[in-house]
DNA sequence: GTCTATACATGGATAGAC
DNA sequence: GTCTATCCATGTATAGAC
């Protein structure tokens, strides 16, 4: 099931086989990392030979920046979708991490791909991938910043503070088991309840409302 | 000076030689990762040939884990020491904190292997850093416990939250810059004073202090 | 303890048949 | 579009001289 949500990412643009060459690079990637992976290897779990993944990529280096181009367009939209949603700026804020925690939990495989192979890209790829990062930055401080304007929130360090949060909602790909007692549903909710009181105005309407559920 | 607190952390247990190769290591996996480092990089570093290496480790995963392991002692050092410190939990936790944050900081490169290299250790040397790394867990979890019992904190969720504390602290080594505008002084102070705000008791003593410097 | 030289395995990528 | 076979570079580790 997590491979029907993994391979339902790819979209349809694709032939199928280059599809399964993206997921079984994913896969790989994330147990072995993108180095200690071979070509071989990716071509075997997808069911082919060697050979057959050049006939769809050009390098190894190439599909792994296809998974990385399309794992941060999709990080970008779900925090754009949260900055750019309705109500207060601590709704919002409280939806981004919700969600963008949730979703590096749900999807760690592909995430650790995107957020630990970085440096394995080509200088090209890496800087069209660094472009994308920029946007997600920027869309979350852009939620602190309104909370601060609005007195919702009391932020010493708005930059400092966005990058903690973005921080810690990308480490959950590094530690994150299926195995693990929680659920990514209820890590979402955990996070956004430690996020609100990291920059909830101590006389704000709300402050400390989620510190005991 | 980064170089002379990387190689002071060896200690002078080893004969001169066998430091250059854990320092020219450090660098080199943390530049490139373990499986994309050679041994001929990681000696040229050292100034010597490939076969050198083989003199002082027994293998290239050797040399990993002699790094890792003292990069976890010293982890946990500082957690114990700010564990068994005087004051009450919300001081021992800011120290706690504080040092954690600015270690990964200051030695970002030594803590990137540490912290993200952990997979190319062999079965048994793998087996030996877990129980390290089981044992910060602890005693940051027994910090926040003591937090809880005295009322001077409102954790719903305790070890989910000494979780966070711990995944906020070990990410920066994945983004930390010597070249970025925060000192790991700085970086420390806002961390303590982030997870501060994220464990307090609504009505506790000093809630909301930290929130504006 | 360090070197040069090298054995031996592995891996990325391509050629050419089907 | 996929396969089998293979080229060629690279990398870990060792042998043996100094």
């Amino acid at each position: 099931m997590q491979d029907v949500q993994e391979t339902a990412a790819w979209g349809d643009v694709e032939p199928e086989a280059a599809q399964r060459l993206l997921t079984a690079g994913v896969e790989a990637f994330a147990e072995r990392g993108y180095h200690a992976t071979t070509t071989r290897d990716i071509a075997g779990r997808a069911g082919m030979s060697p050979a057959a993944l050049y006939i769809h990529f050009r390098t190894k280096e190439d599909l792994l920046f296809r998974i990385s181009r399309v794992g941060h367009e999709r990080a970008r939209g779900i925090i754009a979708a949260a900055a750019e949603s309705e109500g207060a700026a601590g709704e919002r804020l409280a939806r981004a991490v919700r969600a963008f925690a949730r979703w590096h939990a749900e999807h760690h495989t592909t995430a650790r791909v995107v957020q630990y192979e970085l440096a394995a890209l080509g200088e090209e790829h890496y800087a069209e991938i660094v472009a994308l990062r920029r946007d997600i930055d920027r869309l979350l401080r852009g939620i602190i910043e309104d909370g601060v304007r609005d007195g919702e929130f009391a932020v010493a360090d708005v930059p400092g503070t966005a990058l903690a949060v973005l921080s810690l909602c990308v480490d959950v790909a590094r530690w994150f088991s299926a195995a693990g007692s929680r659920s990514p549903d209820e890590l979402g909710e955990l996070y956004a309840g430690l996020v609100g009181r990291m920059v909830a105005a101590p006389g704000g309407r709300d402050a400390g409302s989620s510190s005991q559920k």
